[in-house]
DNA sequence: TTCATATGTTAGGAATGCTTAACACTTGAC
DNA sequence: GTCAAGTGTTAAGCATTCCTAACATATGAA
């Protein structure tokens, strides 16, 4: 590996995990996006960008795409797999709440060496997804195949909760709303109606509530409960 | 507090808590012994100390004796506490050695919130000391008032361990080698002999071993078994 | 076609935290 | 008394990571 973690710069780890994230959330990934992400302005995503690339990080396609390289992709797994074990450990072990662990681990993703991260891995048995059910990179996890996106599912029908992306992970408010709505993965429903907006009135065993359109277009389910 | 530490200086965390430190090993708290104990050049120790002065963290004596203010105790307090539980709880629940719970908690003890702090005590049993001994501030640990250091005891006489100073704790091998001889505290032992230079020979149950004359006049013992 | 919006870059600057080189001062040993 | 060792400071510089202001370019809608 090129790019040795030792010399944490953190900068480096959190860009090459926003980038990954935003692939993996099936967003475009260009500088813009990086820069509303890390709410960072476009200069200094344009130079980190540019630092990257010379450290053989990323690369930098002619439309602008940026993509991970080889390293890149090591250094990103790597800080993604601690958030989310970190996660999976803040919640399980100590307790914490949703938006709690979320803020943690976005700290703790940098400071976690591999010794802590085998000793987190097995205390809890291994898990394949954090607690919002994104996978564990390395874990071997395969989402689903009929999942899709809670607005696909029909007024009227069940679906069963399998992940909440990390984009929504970043909205003020977002984790705690689903936390406390019940709206998570494992968790099964029924859509009870769709406005013209979009929105979606969904029930999950306490007292049916609203789901925002652009939400319910990111929030993966399978049909069925 | 003056000083927020969501704010987080890392540097302003480390120099307060390597001051604290200084202060409860008996090392007179200069820039010089700062400069060692962080590894940074002695300008760099300068510049740092007047800033820390111009943010109300720490006062220069006359004689250049550094003290810390009531907000400066406070952040190196907090920072000090969440080292040791941190180490606890590398121990206890993940299982580490010594030396990497050390190496880590070095690095955990500047992302630990609030929160994850309150969370680890309980998980803990509101421990009262770290893995090596030292007080956990807050904790209302009192060191037994008979406490002297391991070079006080005379040959043939029995010891319990009580605490291994942060002093020793940075020296190179040096938990490695205590840990793996048995030389923990609560465990006890026998002073053999001492040589003119100073160095002990002590049995703690396994095989006898010696220890170096400034190492045993540092650590903490209570006479008897 | 023209104009607003989106995107990226350049230029200049700032804060943090470190470095080495050089110098000044104190203090204890001889 | 002198000299070396220890201590602190100034000066200049560098890497990292961010900022704003200004500009250039593309793209889609009216």
């Amino acid at each position: 590996m090129a790019y040795e973690p030792t010399e944490h710069h953190p900068a480096f780890e959190e860009y090459s995990e926003a980038i990954y994230e935003l692939a993996e959330d099936g967003v475009p990934v260009i500088q813009a996006r990086i820069s509303e992400r890390l709410e960072v302005s476009r200069p200094a995503v344009s130079e980190m960008v540019r630092r990257m690339e010379r450290e053989d990080l990323v690369n930098v396609k002619a439309d602008g795409e940026i993509t991970l390289t080889t390293d890149g992709k090591e250094l990103a797994t790597t800080i993604v797999r601690r958030h989310r074990l970190a996660e999976c450990f803040l919640t399980d072990v100590l307790g914490l709440n949703w938006t709690d662990a979320h803020s943690e681990a976005g700290r703790w993703e940098h400071v976690i060496s591999p010794t802590v991260e085998a000793a987190m891995l097995k205390a809890l048995g291994e898990p394949q997804t954090c607690p919002h059910g994104n996978p564990i990179p390395g874990s071997g996890y395969t989402e689903p195949e009929d999942a899709v996106v809670l607005s696909k599912i029909d007024a009227g029908d069940s679906f069963t909760v399998v992940r909440i992306p990390e984009e929504l992970e970043w909205e003020a408010g977002q984790l705690e709303f689903l936390e406390s709505s019940g709206l998570m993965p494992g968790r099964s429903g029924v859509v009870l109606s769709f406005a013209p907006d979009g929105t979606a009135t969904v029930d999950v065993g306490d007292n049916p509530f609203g789901v925002g359109g652009p939400t319910a277009e990111r929030i993966v389910v399978t049909p069925g409960a």
